[in-house]
DNA sequence: GTGGTCTAGACCACT
DNA sequence: GTGGTCTAGACCACC
C-alpha cells in the first residue's frame, strides 16, 4: 500500500485529551493489528508525516520512537522507520477478525440505545476487570 | 448498601496510564451506572477514602470535585458527599442492562482468542471512529 | 545519602561525541550498579538536575524517561522519580565488587603503559568479541 | 597477509547503537594496533568491501575518509587504500602486547561473574574517570 | 535524503 | 512543585 494514503486516514484529535502522539501510535498499532501496514512496509518520513498531519516533527518523533522500544517499527538512522519485521501478524490478524464482528456489533447495538462513548468505554473497562479478577 | 464494601472494590492500577483520580471518577460512575450506588448514597469521606486505597487525600479531592462538576455527586459542607438526586438513572441503567449483555460476550470472546486489553481497546476505538464517519 | 551530592559528582562532557542525556543515564546506571542509589532514593527534579548540571530540563526529562523504560527508575507524575524498588541490586553489587579489581589494576596498567583511552576501549572491545565468538 | 581473510573477520552490529562507519574504523584500528594489518598493507576496494559486508558504499567511503584523516591510512588514487607508512607501529604493538594479558583477564572473569557488556563499559569508564581526576 | 540531539519556552496534568 | 506535552528551530550524524 502506499505510505501517501496512510497518512491521509489517521484521524487526530488534539482537543481530545489523549496526547496526540498517542493517538499517533494507536492508528500505527492498528494500522499493523489490522494488516493496513506490513512488516518491512516503510513509514513517512518524520518530517513529511508532520507536515501532512499538520503537527511537529519532534511529536512524530517522539511517536515513533515509542514505538520502536513496544517492538512495533525498526528506526534506521539515516534510512527512515520500517514496520517491524519480527512482528508475528498474521497470528494476530486471524484474532482481530475473529473477535471484531462481535465487537461491532455490541458497539453498534449500544449506540443505537443512546450510550454515549465514555458510557461504553466504562462499560468494556469493567468488563476487563471482571475477567481480570476471576 | 454500604459504602465499605464500595470503597473495598475499587481497583486502582498506579502504572496503568490512566491518572488516578480519573480512574477513581470512572468507577464511581460506573457504579452510579450500574445501580451500584444510587442517588442519596453517601460516600466515604476524603480522608478515609484516600487512607484505605493508599493515596493521597488530594487526588481523592480532586475526583470529587470533578465529579461534582459533571453533576455526578453534590458535596455538602461538613456534611460529606453524596450520589446527586437530581440523576436519572433508571434511564441509565435500562440503557446500560440491554447494552452490557453483547459487550460482555464480545469482551469475553476476544480474551478467549487471546486479545490484549490494549488490541481490545484499540478495536472498540476503530470501530467508534468508524461510526462516527457515517 | 543525599541525591544533592550525587548531583555534584555527575561528570558530563559535551564534546565527547556521546550525547549528553546517554551520559547522565550511565552515571545513573552506575550509581545503581555500585549502590550509590538504592532502590526507592528518589532521584533530584528535572528542572533542579536541570539546572545544577548546565543543561537542559528537557535532556534530563529524556534521560529519564529512558531510565524508565529500561527499568531503572519508576517515575510517578506529580511526585517524582525513584530508583526502582524492582531491582535486585545485592546480586549486581556482589558481581561488581568482585569483578572491580581486576579491572582496576588493568586500566591502571595501560595508563601507565600509555595507552589512551581510545585504545583502551578498543582492546577491551575486542576481548568481548572474541568471547562472544566461542 | 590478505586483504580477503580480514574482510571475513569483520564484525558489524547494525542494531548496537554504535554508528556501522565507526564500528569500521574501530576495527580497522585495532587490527593496525595488535599487528593484523601492517604499514603498507592494502584494504579492498570500497564497493568490494561494501558488498562483502552488506553495507552502503558511501558508508565504507565514510570510514576510510575519517581513518585517512587520522592517519591510520592512505588512499592513493585510482590505486586503493593502503595502511600508512608513517605509523609507528611497532611502539603500540608493544604497549598492546603488555596491556592484553590483564585486560583479557578483567574481561574473562567479568563475564564469569555475569557481567552483561553493559555494565563492564561503564566500570571501564568508571575507572577512566577516576584516573582522569588524580 | 533520512533520523537524532539539544535548546528555549509555553502550557497543561498530577500529587 | 512535580513531570508531561507540544512547539519552533538550530545543528549534527548517518546512509
Amino acid at each position: 500500500m502506499t505510505v501517501e494514503l496512510l497518512a491521509m486516514h489517521f484521524r487526530l484529535n488534539p482537543n481530545s485529551g489523549v496526547p496526540i502522539y498517542l493517538q499517533l501510535m494507536e492508528q500505527i498499532k492498528h494500522g499493523v493489528e489490522t494488516g493496513a501496514l506490513r512488516p518491512g512496509d516503510q513509514l513517512p518520513g518524520i518530517r513529511k508525516l508532520a507536515e501532512s498531519l499538520v503537527m511537529n516533527p519532534n511529536t512524530v518523533a517522539k511517536a515513533f520512537r515509542e514505538l520502536e522500544h513496544e517492538g512495533y517499527i525498526e528506526v534506521r538512522h539515516g534510512a527512515g522507520a520500517f514496520i517491524s519485521e519480527r512482528l508475528n501478524t498474521s497470528e494476530v490478524h486471524d484474532r482481530l477478525d475473529l473477535a471484531r464482528p462481535l465487537m461491532e456489533k455490541a458497539v453498534v447495538q449500544a449506540r443505537q440505545l443512546g450510550l454515549t462513548d465514555e458510557e461504553l468505554r466504562r462499560l468494556m473497562e469493567a468488563e476487563l476487570l471482571q475477567l481480570s479478577d476471576s
